[in-house]
DNA sequence: GTGAAAGCGCTAACAA
DNA sequence: TTGTTAGCGCTTTCAC
C-alpha cells in the first residue's frame, strides 16, 4: 500500500482524497475558503498517515522560514542563558522557532554562524558579539540582504546598529559610588576586554567616578583580566597584593573573577568586607552562596532577551530599515555583605 | 541593473555567465567534472554578487538538511551547556549545524520541539528528556520516520533506545561508600524526580549502599526535592533538622540544593564537615567557590555530548535501525572538604 | 566538460 | 468552494 520508505507529503493526501494539492494546502492551513467537510476529511487523513508538513518546502515557497537566529558568545554562567530564555519566550509566542548558536568568543565561528543562518533563510538574527570581533563586515552583509539584525548586550560601535543593552556605565558608576560611600579610597578594578562596549563602559565609569570624587586614578590598581574565570580573578588579585600598599576595594567587571579574588584573599587571611571590599558584575547565582555574599549588579537578562525580540518584530514589520534604535535597560546594584567595608563579614559571626 | 529587492540566486549567476544552472551548481560544489576555468569564473561572480546559496532549497532537493536537532531540559548550571559544547564540537566537524531547543522541563514544549525539528527535516535528533515526560509516543514517531534519535543523560526506559548516559548508580554508590568510610551512619538523601533514570539510579545506589553496609534505611532521612534549586535544598535541610536526631551526612542528588543546605546549616551554626558531611552531584563550578568546598560527582558533560554525536553519526551510516546502543560513561567522585566528616572545615581555620 | 529537463514539497495567483 | 498552473532555488539524472 503506502510506500514504506517515504514520508507522506501533501500531494499524497491530495491523491488519496481525490483533491487538488492547493485545496489540501488550504485545508491544512485553516483557510476560510474551504468547506468544513473537506477540512475534516483532510485533517483526518493527515492524522491517520502521520503527515508532517515539510517546513523547508513551505519556507522556500513563502520566502520566509519563521526561524529566528541567535548568536551568543557562550552559555556559561547565568546571564546569556537568561537572555536566551527571554528570547525564546517572546519568539515562540510570535510563532518563531529559535536557532541558537554559540560563537565561543571566536569571530570566525561568529562569521560562520551568520553565514549559516543567512543560508538557512532565517527571518532575522539576534547577536551578542564575541570579544574577538574587530570588524563588522559580516553584520553589514546581514542588513544589506534585508535581514533584520538586532544586537543585545554587546553591540558594535555602528551608528545605525539596532539593539538592546543594559546601562553598564550607570551600573558601574553606582558600584563606585557605593564603595566610596563605604569609605574606600584605594579602589582597584578588574577590567574586561576594552573592545566590548559593556566592559569598556564599566571601566569608564570606574575612572569617571574616581575623578568625580577627587580620587586619583592609579594605573597600578587596574588589572586587565585575560578572561572571566575564577582563576583569572585569583591571578589578578595576587598581582594587586604585590603592591606596596594594598587596595581597600576591588570592583571586578565580572562576578567569577571576584569569586576567585575572594578565595585568594581568604587564603591570605585577608578578610573580605572588613579589610577589603569586593564587588562583581552580573549577579550570578553563586554570589549568594559564598561567604561573604558578593555585591553585584543585575543585568536583567531575561528582559533583555524579550526586548530584543520585540525590536526584531518591529523591524520585521516596516520595510524601511528603521532608524537605529538602541534600547537601554537600567541595571540594578545589589548590595550584599562583601562590599560593606570595615564591617565584620557575616561568616565570621556564625 | 540587478534587481535590488532580491538575493542573487544560482540561476542569476548562470544567466549572467551564459552557463546552465547545472554547471554553476557543480562549479559551486567543487565537482570534479567542471573545468577549472569555469569554476574560477563562477566563483568570481559569486563573490562579486555576494551570492548566498539557499540551503533550504538544497535540503529540499537533496532530502537532507545537514542540521542536527538537540533538545535539552534547560541550559542552567554547567552540565547541559557542557554537553551542548561537546555536541557542537563534533557535529560541526562532521559538517552539521546544530539546532538547540530547551524544553524547560515541560513535555509539551518537548513535543513541540520534536515536531518542529521533524518538520524542518533535521537529519537527527539528540534528546535529554524533560522530567515531566511520561509517555514516549513523540519519540517513537521520530524513529518511525527513520530519523536517527539519540538520547543523552536522561533517557526513557525503552528497550531499543539509543543513547549515552553516565553511570549514576556507580557515582552515587561511590559517594555513599565514601561517606560511610568517613564514619557517617545517619546519611540523608535529597532525592530528585524518580521518573528520571539519573536521579532514580542515584536513589537506588543510596539504598543499596546502606543495605550493603548493614545500615538501616530510614524513610525519614529521604527528602524528595521539588526542584534542583538552592532554595529547594534549604527547605529540605530544614525538614531534616526537625528530626529528633540530626543526620550526620547528606547526599544530595544535585549540587545546588547541597549548596542551599550548606547555607542553612551555617545559619544554624552547624558546622559542615565537622558536624555533618555534605555531598552533591554534578560538580558545578560553584562547588569550589564555597567554604567548605563541596564534594561532588563529575558527569563528564562534554564527553557525553561528543559521544552522543558519534552515536548519531553511526546511526546515520547504516540503513537498518541499529540494535539499541547504550553507552555508559564512568562518573568521577571528586572529594573535597565538605564530606570530611569530623574534621574541622577549612573556613574555620583561616 | 556542459546543457536540458525534471522535480524536491509546498503555496499562491488565477480561473472555473 | 475547488482546481489548474506555475514556481520558490537547488540538484541530479541523462544526453551530448
Amino acid at each position: 500500500m503506502a510506500k514504506a520508505n517515504k514520508r507522506t507529503s501533501l500531494a499524497d493526501l491530495a491523491k488519496e482524497l481525490g483533491l487538488a494539492n492547493s485545496t489540501v494546502s488550504r485545508a491544512l492551513n485553516h483557510a476560510s475558503d474551504v468547506s468544513d467537510a473537506t477540512k475534516a476529511q483532510v485533517w483526518a487523513l493527515a492524522e491517520k498517515l502521520h503527515y508532517q508538513p515539510n517546513s523547508l518546502a513551505a519556507a522556500l515557497r513563502k520566502g520566509r522560514s519563521n526561524v529566528l537566529g541567535v548568536i551568543v558568545p557562550h552559555i556559561n554562567g547565568a546571564f546569556f542563558p537568561a537572555v536566551v530564555h527571554g528570547i525564546e519566550e517572546v519568539a515562540s509566542k510570535a510563532g518563531f522557532n529559535v536557532m541558537i548558536c554559540q560563537s565561543t568568543e571566536d569571530v570566525d565561528r561568529e562569521k560562520k554562524h551568520v553565514e549559516a543562518l543567512l543560508k538557512a533563510q532565517v527571518d532575522g538574527i539576534l547577536v551578542s558579539m564575541s570579544n574577538t570581533t574587530r570588524d563588522y563586515a559580516h553584520f553589514e552583509r546581514v542588513r544589506s540582504q534585508g535581514t533584520p539584525l538586532v544586537f543585545f548586550d554587546r553591540m558594535p560601535a555602528l551608528p545605525d546598529a539596532c539593539g538592546v543593552v543594559v546601562d553598564d556605565y550607570l551600573g558601574a558608576y553606582q558600584v563606585m559610588e557605593h564603595l566610596i560611600e563605604q569609605g574606600c579610597r584605594r579602589i582597584a578594578h578588574f577590567a574586561g576586554p576594552q573592545i566590548l562596549n559593556t566592559t569598556y563602559d564599566r571601566f569608564r565609569a570606574y575612572q569617571d567616578a574616581l575623578k568625580a570624587h577627587g580620587i586619583p586614578y592609579r594605573e597600578e590598581l587596574v588589572v586587565h583580566l585575560p578572561g572571566s574565570s575564577t582563576t583569572a580573578g585569583m591571578t589578578a588579585m595576587q598581582q594587586l597584593l604585590q603592591l606596596p600598599e594594598r587596595p581597600d576595594a576591588v570592583f571586578s567587571a565580572y562576578d567569577f573573577p571576584a569569586g576567585g579574588a575572594l578565595q585568594l584573599l581568604e587564603d591570605y587571611g585577608i578578610r573580605v568586607a572588613e579589610d577589603i571590599a569586593l564587588v562583581g558584575f552580573s549577579n550570578e547565582p553563586f554570589t549568594t552562596m559564598i561567604k561573604p555574599r558578593l555585591t553585584s549588579v543585575d543585568q536583567h537578562g531575561t528582559l533583555m532577551g524579550e526586548t530584543a525580540v520585540e525590536l526584531f518584530l518591529q523591524l520585521l514589520k516596516r520595510a524601511e530599515p528603521l532608524s537605529s534604535r538602541r534600547i537601554v535597560l537600567k541595571p540594578q546594584l545589589v548590595v550584599r555583605d562583601s562590599s560593606l567595608y570595615g564591617q565584620p563579614a557575616f561568616h565570621k559571626q556564625a
